[in-house]
DNA sequence: CAGGCAAATTGACTTTTGTCAGCGGCCGTG
DNA sequence: CACGGCCGCTGACAAAAGTCAATTTGCCTG
């Protein structure tokens, strides 16, 4: 992707601005264009990445609860958002999470998004950044509902916020019947997106409920009485559309044979699967994803970072009886 | 290096500002401090590496001539910076190298620096930033010099500026015979770091003249004399402290032999050699550091470039011809 | 425990930056 | 070639951020 000519102000801006140091009335009177003008082109850079402000996140990984978090569940990294000590709680942990998602990016990486809201929020406050070789793959198949998080929404925006190439899928996340998802899994271009999974450096998700509240209930992929019955057979969790058990493997039912999604072992297969949880309600999902293997590293709030450590606790105790 | 309490309320006022994107009257409204409060944690913020604002240096690789480099010479990497349609055209190219620098860097790199002039304006100019499993290591061995760009605060200084671990070296990079220099390199806490050199992921260095303008002349290690003499049998230039020849080959001198300083084989495999040069009359130097393969990477201004590209035109068609 | 010193904090002021209505040029169209 | 719509630029004003001297706080010492 060569520089448009329009891009080139905008980056010797930039340039002047943030790397030299200049004032915006320098910048304009070294350009010769007005300050106004100045101005405009950095929100520009900034807005394409051309320039990137990062904060460390390391406030939240220093806390002593996620050490005790990473050596509980063997983990890589645990970041704990703490508790509405400012304006706009519901914000802190996708906001922590894409900061912690983009401090995981490499360059050249190839990068795994599942979906819902919760990837969505995230997707919605990352911070633009220019990595023209990074790819982000769509890991599970799209559903048609009218909601901003769909699969492909997730894949898209988070690629366009990281200027990077977005490879999606265009397949349904869950058909009708289990042999036509099997050809469906079987035709080339599907076949080589799902085999692509497990080639990639690092992997986005949030785990989902096994109740009405469901996406995948929501969105119409499975009845609400259905979930009911898939909960009584173990259903304990959803990640990346597909429903696993408290063990975090995969449930042996029709839907998931009709599932066209990332296998499990293939995200288990990715190096880095960041996992963010955001609420309550997602205390089971997130330990089937936790014994499953699912995650490598964690972002979630005080208040389930707690719960996860009350559990850990209670179970060693009950293993040391 | 766990953050200190101090550093708990600078990167929270951070955090709120530029990841959450308050102002700063809110953010010291959420912390109970004043705004002026706010706007120095900012300050030390960015000073510190908690935040970091860089920016893309592209406009410079994107340039014809730089690509044209880049096969000429069998480059990875080249950077050129426009000549002076900017305040300080002499800044231009160590804001640019301090940029290259930043963006090659990676977490848990092991980086060698050498000295001298440029590489000191570099870490002048570098941003700061927080990279604390990242280690700086010396190239080479230091001079008494009342220089500010010696081989010691050159490390020193770059280490600073990265958060970073800067792993020093305690010999002379130059003894008054071949013999202690032998059995100085046998030393075991110098032979250590001598030999882990070759381990770096990246290194930083210019290229130095023969001539009386010298740094190993003006910091006492050779008589302008002597080196009149080096530059009739052949020496054509300086990489960290020692004399090169015409084709990048260490010069077979008894000044060399007295050096202490890594050695070129072990320069040539590190990954990344990051060359950086801004005087006119290094021309030559880094032609035979060229040469002898002992950059990958390399940031000049326009007119080096220009007559780096001359020359390698010159070379073909003489070869053709 | 008083005194003194340095560092941190703040209120008030200045400088710099963000914003937006309005102006002017450019291009496609009738 | 005139017209209208659109885009990008600018001037002027409002908002936000930077700065600094004065003051407070915390801390060490005698």
């Amino acid at each position: 992707m060569a520089i448009r000519p329009a891009d080139q102000i905008v980056h010797k801006a930039a340039w002047l601005y943030y790397a030299h140091g200049l004032r915006q009335d320098q910048v304009a009177q070294q350009l010769n264009i007005s300050r106004a003008s100045v101005a405009m082109y950095l929100r520009k850079a900034r807005e394409t990445g051309i320039v990137n402000i990062s904060t460390s996140t390391q406030l939240f990984t220093d806390d002593l609860m996620a050490r005790e978090i990473e050596d509980a569940f063997g983990l890589d990294a645990v970041w704990i958002a703490p508790h509405g000590d400012h304006v706009d709680p519901a914000a802190e942990v996708p906001v922590l999470a894409a900061s912690v998602f983009l401090e995981l990016v490499k360059k050249g990486d190839r990068i795994g998004v599942a979906w819902g809201q919760t990837v969505y929020a995230i997707a919605d406050v990352m911070a633009y950044a220019d990595l023209q070789d990074v790819t982000v793959v769509q890991l599970c198949g799209n559903l048609g509902a009218p909601f901003a998080y769909r699969p492909d929404q997730c894949t898209m925006e988070i690629a366009r916020r990281l200027n990077a190439k977005g490879l999606n899928f265009y397949a349904p996340l869950v058909l009708s019947t289990e042999e036509l998802a099997q050809q469906l899994r079987n035709e080339p271009v599907i076949r080589e997106q799902l085999s692509g999974i497990s080639d990639c450096d690092l992997a986005l998700y949030s785990v989902g409920t096994v109740d009405a509240e469901s996406h995948v209930v929501k969105c119409g992929a499975l009845t609400a009485a259905e979930m009911d019955a898939l909960r009584r057979d173990g259903a304990a969790g959803v990640v990346a559309g597909q429903i696993i058990d408290g063990k975090g493997a995969l449930l042996d039912c029709s839907y998931n044979r009709r599932c066209i999604s990332a296998d499990l072992a293939s995200l288990r297969a990715i190096p880095k699967r960041l996992v963010v949880v955001q609420e309550p309600t997602k205390f089971e999902p997130l330990l089937a994803g936790l014994a499953g293997g699912l995650c490598t590293h964690l972002v979630v709030n005080a208040a389930m970072a707690k719960r996860l450590l009350d559990h850990a606790k209670a179970t060693n105790r009950s293993k040391a009886s």
